[in-house]
DNA sequence: ATGGTTTGGTAACAGAATGTAACAGTTGCA
DNA sequence: TGCAACTGTTACATTCTGTTACCAAACCAT
């Protein structure tokens, strides 16, 4: 099969050529881009599987791009900023934007979000988006949202702490996305100022969190099939989740 | 489908940033006004799903803008203050609030009054606010407000004390709205002087009297699918509650 | 292949929050 | 007036959750 075809949009050259380099050796192909007229230009020329687009481009903006390119377009866009604004992340889900890369970012993350946004093609979910009464199937479990209740593949429904939930939810609005320990903290936590790291125990706890629910949710928590580890950057719900209204 | 649009209107810069970032970081679309000059200006750019008021906004007064709002618009008001006069809150309810925080408030508690009233719609409802003649169903049992009797699934009468009543008003006037213990003391005792936190023996007094109405209408009081603990913040009636006049 | 470093798993502990049995004082009724 | 019911208070038990420390696994340099 081909491979897949990324356009990284950054007007930094370092940056560009570092991002460029990384994810050709990671096995892309990858066109630059430094504006809108050079997006276009890629865009026309053949088929572009995912784009990285960074919002602070010197005199265009980013996010009015992504709307712009929304228009007609339905390929993944994963935006790329140094801004640590709260509502900007919100604008970015707002106007199209699969994912929301903060720099700096550890390229192993960003390799992980782009192999994710790839796999489940374009699809909005945000860490913090969530419908409450909406019923997850995942994995043969089922989480009712608006009974607030799990029920495991037995049938018999297994009693979760407020926490332990509050992961799982997280989880359910994120699968196959890599999920570092702050993002999963800030989704749990919403006083949490974000994008700031964790302390040494506050990523901890959320190891902990994750052990505490591997051990209800995972047949072997030894061996977990659902929440896997993803070494260096975080966890991942490695299952695929059916979102029924309710 | 679209994120739930909010408008916080809050003259104190530090307060509505905060509360501004923490709704946004919630899921929210949210929009910030100063003054009911402002509140216009939002109201007329596009729609709002529900209104967070401050009470105390430097000349004005919410509770003149919440009255004023009504004449033109259905869009469910909550109201903010710090103040902890009794009967502000009852004024709140008479110009057409449809819920009202204290300040200080705990976040967890604004996004389950905001979830709670945004899932409810634009429906009077109150901590003390009671047609003392309506009948109301709930979770297969029947409470009788004009012959104060309690029917349980299977027909029969059950005896409530004066306390139990007096909780379970409460619960069925606020349906899937997490109430702290503060605000259900405040509702059964009315001389209490709102907003005051509650001694350690007085909390305790509301968990015991939880406890006893639990162990006469939950199928199993140990795990209570009625009355939910909402850990950090007090309890939830999670059952649906039809209303009927008598 | 080996040793050192980094990262993650998890058991154990501690403090906070909640459940509840028991007791005592109060209240209402016969 | 006596008694039963009611209700607040106390104390103990249980649950929840963050933190710490130890250990194992993974990774990297030599």
């Amino acid at each position: 099969m081909s491979l897949p075809r990324l356009l990284v949009v950054e007007d930094d050259p370092e940056m560009r050529d570092m991002m460029v380099a990384f994810l050709r050796k990671s096995g892309f192909m990858v066109f630059p881009a430094v504006n809108q007229n050079e997006i276009t230009k890629v865009l026309d020329a053949g088929r572009i599987d995912l784009i990285l687009l960074d919002v602070m481009l010197g005199r265009e903006n980013g996010l009015d791009i992504c709307q712009s390119l929304r228009q007609e377009y339905e390929i993944p866009i994963i935006l790329v900023s140094a801004l640590s604004a709260d509502d900007q992340r919100m604008q970015g889900y707002q106007v199209g934007a699969d994912d929301y890369i903060a720099k700096p970012f550890n390229p192993e993350l960003l390799l992980a979000r782009v192999r994710a946004v790839l796999r489940r093609g374009h699809r909005s979910s945000s860490l913090t988006y969530r419908r409450n009464t909406s019923v997850y199937a995942f994995g043969g479990w089922t989480y009712d949202g608006k009974k607030d209740v799990v029920i495991a593949p037995d049938g018999f429904q297994v009693a979760l702490s407020k926490r332990e939930t509050g992961l799982l939810k997280v989880l359910l609005a994120n699968p196959h996305i890599p999920l570092t320990r702050e993002e999963i903290a800030d989704s749990l936590d919403f006083t949490r100022a974000e994008g700031n790291a964790l302390g040494t125990s506050e990523g901890r706890a959320i190891d902990v969190l994750v052990g505490r629910l591997r051990s209800k949710i995972e047949a072997k928590p030894k061996d977990p099939e659902m929440i896997r580890t993803q070494r260096g950057v975080g966890y991942v719900f490695a299952v695929d989740v059916v979102v029924t209204d309710g």
